[in-house]
DNA sequence: ACATTAAGTGATT
DNA sequence: AATCACTTAATGT
């Protein structure tokens, strides 16, 4: 993780990424106020108690959000695009400032990071600001439903297929680089009844298998 | 050649 | 679906 300097090709990504929802008043403070940070694979973000100084808009990548148990057992909550931004922040900004979740790079990725003093001026001086804090905040409300009814109603085929399906969207790639022990962390369960699954899925033809690499051939 | 790590599988609960 | 126990396969040193 590491901070990096405005030039044109961030802003160029800012505008072109943005133009569509924010306008130019808010692009502009936006350039004014956000700090760079670029992060590779496997960064963690934000960890569990950390205290919440930024609230970070991804610019460019992708971003899976966890939550842990004391036992350092992991489970998905749901994963985070371009353009989205983290809902924990938010209800940082109305109270408690510890993080809840563990959040880890996907891929690597570009965040800016706006401090957290701008967020309260900015809900009342920019109205695209307001739409955005809200729809995002209501996008990941949905997607944490999602991650529950998966949990509750899927059984453990579907839930693993829908990982994947999910894990491909966000990379944009059908060639996932996990491991059996990674999905089975993420899904929160053992890596036997995760490599038992991938097996079904290949002998359907769903997928191909190779070692710490997997294709989904049908979706 | 050897150690380490990932993945496959039968048996049991 | 989870756990144990063991095997096989791939990869690094």
């Amino acid at each position: 993780m590491k901070n990096v300097d405005w030039n044109e090709a961030y802003e160029n990504a800012l505008n072109e990424r943005f133009s569509f929802l924010f306008t130019k008043e808010l692009i502009a403070a936006i350039r004014e106020n956000g700090k760079l940070i670029e992060v590779a694979e496997g960064d963690i973000i934000m960890d569990l108690g950390d205290t919440m100084q930024f609230m970070p808009v991804l610019l460019d990548g992708a971003i899976k959000v966890l939550r842990e148990d004391e036992e350092g057992d992991e489970l998905l909550l749901y994963f985070l695009e371009t353009g989205d931004t983290c809902a924990m922040t938010m209800s940082c900004c109305m109270g408690d400032r510890k993080s809840k979740v563990r959040t880890v790079a996907e891929r690597d990725s570009k965040i800016i990071m706006i401090p957290l003093d701008k967020m309260s001026d900015w809900i009342q001086e920019f109205t695209d600001w307001r739409s955005f804090v809200f729809d995002s905040y209501s996008a990941r409300l949905s997607e944490l439903l999602e991650s529950i009814d998966s949990l509750a109603f899927m059984n453990m085929h579907e839930r693993v297929y829908k990982y994947l399906k999910d894990k491909m969207m966000v990379n944009s790639n059908a060639e996932l680089n996990v491991t059996h022990r990674e999905i089975a962390s993420d899904l929160h369960t053992s890596r036997v009844v995760i490599s038992r699954i991938l097996k079904s899925l290949e002998r359907e033809g769903r997928i191909a298998l190779h070692r710490n690499r997997l294709e989904v051939l049908e979706w």
